[in-house]
DNA sequence: GATGAATGAGATTTCATTCAT
DNA sequence: AATGAATGAAATCTCATTCAT
């Protein structure tokens, strides 16, 4: 089977899976239920993907490459404005994408937590071997990174022309914003569908958030 | 046997599943190795704790107690001090729990993403009967704001006593923070052992948040 | 579980493998079906018996077990007849045997097929390691010889009673003996229902080859 | 593709299949294997031999061409000699023929096995489609008694030309002879490499087995 | 006719959970 | 209340066999 047909193929067995996954999550999704809603069966499904985790990284993986699509599109629809706009773009492209694939969000989140210990700690253990075996998980790797150099960059891009006062390093910059927009996602799905928590509506979080970020961004705080 | 009995088997059933959870994370780990572990088998494992998410979400109610127990601390602290530093000091307070107290952090933040829909969303079988049957989970619900309304309380002290000028509601303030330290508690999981982050030292970040946090209270951003 | 019942547990199944390897053979007996048949599930046969293959070295063990106390009764039967009414016995004893026992004595004779190389010869890789790992391979292993030794031995004592005038030696009057046996089971395992091959009745031939070895055993040939 | 050409591949399959056979047993060996030995794809090993056990049989039907060609060579160097020869060179062309090609030896000797009850006992599921329906199978039914036919013929020109006083029954003298050999065959195919079976060295039962069937021909035992 | 992909059936394993004593 | 055995659900794998191109 050609490159081209064998990946429709993939491609069709992970949209299964993440419909799969997003309706049951991913300790009540059935390999059988996954195979028989992609039209094939357990067995072909297998020589696909190699097991449970390993499908889940695939979806992971395009996670990521949809993230960093998203990401260069935003750079792009941004290089004629001031990085400042690039980089809260960024910020905005970000939160937007988390709620708009929850699934997607919920692989990249999840693919933090897993990588603790990565680097070879005391419980390389909890990377169960059907992940670390996985070619997505090494696939991912190699790109897992690329989210904070694009918004590092566009930080860069506006401390030059000036939209960016701060001094604060680009990284730094980019990992505080970072992690208030996970730390948002959190919130958000932890309230389900409901739009506020404790009568807060996410919405107002999410304009403070931004607000927050640009001033950081602008003024240096 | 009587309560203070059951209660010390408990205890020690706890502690057992906390190392192996900790170790291997809750899905690999085995209610078998958990048994092991308290010295028990398996079988009066399951009469204390009927299932494995029940454990794990016994688990997750003595996180939230324990928090909860540290902002109080926190609060009877600063009860001399401006609002301002209660507040700052409760962000700081739940960094360091979640640093120091890997397992209950990871509860915690779990069991937010765990509830999402269990306000009775489309997929409210995403909360599987082990959890929702468990009466952990029952008492979890009647706490698991409490930590929020703390800090909320605080920054009104603050406000009161002038110590902060934001005119943001104060469960808006309350909730930023929160999300931007659940952001930062993932950045430094993610890590891993490293202390860095595309060679940021997370100290950094961690320091940055604490001066975002004091500054958006002080002057009202 | 005390030894008694585990054995009791154990017999129930290898009955209930037996009627379904009997009905179907082994090729086409299901694991499941064997389960259901002992009033069991899959996992509790496998907690039993490793693998298919190692049930069926339960049953040849069975087997081998069944026939030499078959021998062994014959030989109480004849202890105060002459050595020649006890080999001879034992003979139509083992032919009894395999034309009552069909499963056992096809299990008997396969084992003999199986073991071929199995003092390391080029194609070890033929008995597969379902079986060589049996410990009911070992036990058969330790008793396979047994049958023939008892045979012999009855001739041994038919030499020395003078009613055996052979001056063969007695291991090879119980070889020739047992290959006569085997070859005949064949037959008529081959005639399937049939009682005759090419119009030949299979009881002429049981006559005469009782008859052959009588001669062979009292005159000397 | 002229008959031709279909008769030497379909000679290449069968040889790549013996040796697969021979190698790991029938419940070992794998299509693929024997494909990929014999150069060709599975699909078109199907094209060939509509399943594993159709291929059996065609070595099966190959064996018993061979058997049968060997047992009229050796009628054909007898015909100068007494009927007796020609019978006893039957017996030992037999056992040579089955220590010389135990695969061939080995489905024959299955071959009987497989076709009990073939006369519609009880058991006919016993002999799965893949054998029945296969064209070898039918084929085999036309011959499997052709050996025996032979053998029994010379007997009779034995007992013509006074070589042979036994008043038995030809067919039953054949049987006799036939069963003595299959077990003998048994018997050396059990003892794998070695060369003896409990220090009664093979080719002592084999001679013996030999001078018994003389004898009993000869002198009508 | 040949090929790579897919199917279907069943073996085997792993665990959370439950039963019987 | 404690224990060893058993259950049930699903993951995973192996192969003979079939399909689509």
């Amino acid at each position: 089977m050609d490159r081209q047909r064998r990946k429709a193929k993939e491609d069709n067995i992970i949209k299964a899976a993440e419909s799969v996954f997003e309706a049951v999550g991913f300790g009540n999704a059935k390999m059988e239920d996954i195979a028989t809603k992609a039209g094939i069966t357990k067995v072909t499904l297998y020589s696909y993907f190699q097991s449970k985790e390993n499908l889940y990284m695939a979806i992971t993986y395009k996670a990521f490459q949809y993230l960093i699509e998203v990401f260069y599109q935003i750079i792009d629809n941004n290089k004629s404005n001031l990085g400042i706009e690039g980089a809260i773009g960024i910020q905005e492209g970000f939160i937007d994408f988390c709620e708009n694939n929850f699934l997607f969000s919920e692989t990249i989140l999840n693919y933090f937590s897993l990588i603790r210990s990565s680097a070879g700690g005391k419980d390389r253990n909890k990377i169960s071997l059907g992940i670390s075996e996985s070619i997505y998980f090494t696939k991912i790797q190699d790109i897992q990174n690329l989210p904070l150099k694009l918004t590092s960059q566009e930080i860069d891009r506006g401390k030059n022309d000036g939209s960016i006062q701060s001094e604060k390093d680009s990284m730094l910059l980019t990992l505080q914003g970072w992690s208030m927009i996970v730390g948002y996602i959190k919130l958000i799905t932890s309230s389900g569908v409901s739009t506020t928590i404790l009568n807060m509506d996410l919405k107002e979080i999410k304009k403070f958030n931004t607000e927050l970020t640009r001033t950081v961004l602008a003024q240096g705080l």
